[in-house]
RNA sequence: GGGCAUUUAACUCAGUUGGUUUAGAGUGUCACCUUGACAGGGUGGAAGUCACUGGUUCGAAUCCAGUAAUGCCCA
């Protein structure tokens, strides 16, 4: 039988059979019923990705926490789904319409529209065929999509709601310009990085005088658009400057100097160039003091008329043309080494241009209450702890969320445009403006065509937001069965780095819409990173392909390795050594199933003492083993959880358990040890499960003959029994015994093989008889022997 | 600049609210084993002034204060 049975396992030949197999049998599938439900929502993952390592370290901790709910026999339901990403994914389409020799400003809103849900049908399923081959038990037939037609609805409906109850307000501000995608982004998307720049001084002629102030900037491009300089009105270099004008150098135009606190005396010159259109500070100054706003940038970042200079010309390329003419007509005083905060857009690395616009605005303060309370009071428990802290500093500061975007692929913002005017109805769908309009104007002739929709769509996350609602239809039918029966959620599995962007305004949604928490636990995954400790990135080339891991090492082996070195929360170096560490261990498992299928059974023979004791110590030691993980899963540890499986598996049962029983090379083994052996690696391949799912099914089926449809996925996990802590502390000292002998043997040279006389000294241990024919087994001892004296 | 963490063996981490732990695990490392399930193995071993300084205590990796280094978030 033994030549049946390969050597090594091999993850290939099998896994795709089961997964197929798992789908077939619908063993995936949830539907409300009488049981208990568990309930996952996937973090969805963007349409245009493609599973990168962080997806494997979460997808895998959910799927351990999802099938060992179903094994519990809980109603497991994990959804699937993915977001729009529309800053990406719009990216990406006009890339696609530009090789294809298409100018997205060419065609029209409806004609992008089709050929992004083009590009989506055609690319959009990738990374979820890749969660497959993880072993992601996911419900397949609930898969949803962020813009699908009643998640769009509900997304609408939210926005009207919450413009009803006064939430959302239309305003110019100054938002974070993403000049390469021609859109604003949220705070939360922009990402400042230390750079190595210049302080540029510079000279302004004093009106009237033939004195100058110095002004230091990193900037001096927007000088263009300065519409003051301001000073500390106890300055007392500039006291005789009051009130007086500079001229702002090559456009000649004089402008005030103006005082006010905000200005640091310590930095610079102590003379600060205001330029209220391009700098969230001097915007506020600018608002205090009356100034002129010149906007000298066009949407992606070349210099505009208003400039009067450079015009058409890209900011960073005038940044170095400007300081040449400044240096040649005697504006410089110096230019400085200077390092500075530089903000780039998360989505594109697009420096951020700091830019008034109108747009749209969520409040959140009153919004973010409950949310903030029930973390606090830990009726949502976060794990670890340590990011309540992080999440409550957010929230106590908590700003008003821009959710306007300037782009098309999107919830496309549901205000209506009165005709020749700024005002504006809001409503879900234009029919409904049109009535409003006729109200609010008194005008009972307009026409559909007359009212005029906003071009801007909303952001992402006001989508994904509403996530654990929307995926069961909440919004649009508050009262559904599926809502009542799978909301609230159980656990959230996501990255500690998306707690403000997703996991505060899913809680702010959830109690808004729900009066309940969207799930009752969050564990947060660390990054996972190289072993250097730098992060995963394309542009390092440090990040290796799933795809190919799972090829080499298998789905089973990878998963181990992710979560081998995971703590919640720790960030995670990731090393090929942990994946092949995981193969390892599948390749234990294996053989210790050819061991023991491999044996024949006599019936005749009875069972030898030894085995007698070995099955009782391990059922107990089995049971210990249950209540641990048990406890280790109730606390969240799960790369604990796999550490006391895999040594359970390769110490207790592999090195300890299965030598005591295993018979003599050659020679049959009785049934009753055979019988109970099985018993055991039934109910362990059922522990092992939720971590290996692969191998675990391919053993399990061949542990026994199965029924066509049977499967492991739904078996029962086994249940913790009561056990005798004094007969595994008695076994830990046999073994401790065992190890003894072997090492005095290895000291003095005696081969393992060869038989040694044991002589224990009556009063020196509490020695226990029945444990003989162990010593005897594994220690190759031939006589034990209890004596008074020492010899 | 503000905040939150972290610092335990070569590496990555546990250490359950101060005492049965002479401080543990996995990996790595060293020696031996071409043993009959597995060399993707087996057996045995070595390895730590628990960042530093002071304090509280009968007793501190654990509590307190300070110092230093590192990381993350926010401005």
């Amino acid at each position: 039988m033994s030549k049946e049975i390969p050597s090594q396992y091999n993850p290939q030949t099998t896994e795709d059979k089961w997964y197929s197999y798992w789908l077939k049998n619908k063993l995936f599938k949830s539907l409300p019923d009488e049981r208990e439900p568990y309930t996952i929502v996937i973090p969805p993952p963007n349409v245009t990705g493609v599973l990168h390592m962080g997806h494997m370290l979460n997808n895998t901790i959910q799927d351990i926490l999802v099938r060992r709910a179903r094994m519990l026999g809980k109603n497991a339901c994990w959804v699937p789904g993915t977001d729009h990403a529309s800053i990406a994914t719009e990216a990406k389409v006009v890339a696609k319409l530009k090789e294809d020799g298409i100018d997205k400003n060419k065609i029209s809103r409806d004609e992008f529209m089709e050929h992004a849900w083009e590009w989506k049908e055609k690319h959009g399923g990738i990374i979820l065929e890749q969660l497959k081959k993880l072993g992601a038990s996911c419900d397949w037939d609930r898969t949803t999509f962020t813009m699908d037609e009643n998640l769009y609805k509900s997304v609408i409906k939210i926005f009207v709601d919450l413009y009803n109850k006064g939430n959302i307000y239309r305003g110019i501000r100054m938002v974070n310009w993403d000049p390469s995608a021609k859109t604003a982004v949220s705070d939360e998307e922009v990402i400042h990085k230390e750079e190595q720049s210049k302080l540029y001084y510079i000279k302004y002629k004093v009106e009237g005088e033939d004195t100058h102030l110095t002004i230091a900037t990193t900037r001096p491009e927007t000088i263009l658009g300065d519409t003051a300089v301001c000073v500390h009105p106890e300055d007392e270099r500039f006291i005789s400057f009051h009130s007086k004008n500079v001229i702002v150098p090559l456009v000649n135009r004089p402008v005030p100097i103006i005082q006010d606190e905000y200005v640091d005396r310590e930095f610079g010159t102590g003379a600060l160039k205001i330029t209220p259109a391009h700098d969230i500070h001097d915007y506020e100054i600018g608002q205090k003091h009356n100034l002129q706003s010149i906007d000298i940038f066009n949407d992606d970042g070349t210099l505009n008329e208003a400039a009067e200079l450079y015009i058409g010309q890209d900011r960073f390329e005038v940044r170095k043309q400007i300081t040449k003419q400044l240096e040649q007509e005697g504006f410089i005083e110096k230019i400085e080494d200077y390092v500075n905060k530089v903000g780039f857009s998360e989505r594109t690395n697009a420096v951020i241009e700091p830019k008034l616009s109108m747009q749209w605005f969520l409040k959140m303060e009153e919004l973010a209450k409950p949310a903030l309370e029930n973390v606090t009071n830990d009726t949502i428990k976060f794990f670890p702890r340590k990011f309540k802290n992080v999440y409550r500093h957010w929230m106590e500061n908590v700003k008003d969320w821009n959710i306007s975007r300037q782009l098309w692929w999107g919830q496309r913002i549901p205000a209506y445009y009165l005709p020749n005017s700024n005002d504006f109805v809001i409503a879900e769908n234009i029919e409904k403006a049109l009535e409003l309009a006729k109200e609010k104007t008194g005008n009972t002739k307009l026409t559909e065509k007359d009212l005029h929709q906003d071009e801007d769509v909303l952001d992402t996350w006001f989508s994904s937001w509403l996530w654990p609602i929307s995926v069961f239809n909440g919004i649009n039918k508050p009262d559904n069965e599926e809502i009542n029966y799978y909301y609230p959620t159980n656990d959230l599995v996501t990255g500690h780095d998306i707690i403000f962007f997703w996991i505060a305004r899913m809680i702010i949604s959830g109690y808004e819409y729900r009066e309940q928490f969207p799930f009752r636990s969050v564990y947060f995954t660390g990054m996972v990173r190289d072993k250097q400790g730098r992060k995963m990135s394309k542009q390092l080339g440090n990040s290796p392909d799933p795809i190919k891991l799972m090829e080499k090492y298998g789905a089973d082996g990878v998963r181990i390795g992710m979560l081998l070195c995971s703590p919640a929360g720790g960030d995670l170096l990731y090393d090929d050594k942990l994946p092949e560490q995981g193969r390892n261990f599948g390749n234990k498992i294996w053989n210790a199933f050819r061991l023991v299928k491999q044996w024949e059974v006599d019936e005749k023979l009875e069972q030898p003492e030894s085995a007698k004791k070995a099955i009782s110590w391990f059922g107990n030691k089995l049971n210990q083993t249950i209540e641990t993980l048990d406890r280790q899963f109730a606390d969240y540890r799960i790369s604990e959880a796999v550490m006391t499986i895999y040594k359970f598996f390769w110490d207790e049962f592999s090195a300890w358990y299965l030598e005591m029983v295993k018979p003599a090379y050659q020679k049959p083994i009785d049934a009753a040890t055979l019988k109970s052996t099985n018993a055991f690696f039934d109910k362990i391949l059922r522990i092992l499960h939720p971590f290996m799912p692969f191998i675990t099914e391919e053993i399990w089926q061949l542990l026994e003959d199965r029924n066509d449809g049977e499967s492991i996925v739904v078996a029962d996990m086994p249940k913790k029994l009561n056990y005798d802590e004094s007969l595994l502390s008695d076994c830990e000292i046999i073994k401790e015994v065992i190890s003894s002998i072997r090492k005095i043997k290895k000291d003095k040279n005696i081969p393992l093989k060869e038989k040694v006389q044991l002589k224990i000294k009556s009063n020196s241990v509490k020695y226990k008889h029945h444990a003989n024919s162990i010593i005897e087994k594994l220690g190759g001892v031939d006589n034990i022997e209890i004596v008074e004296q020492k010899i």
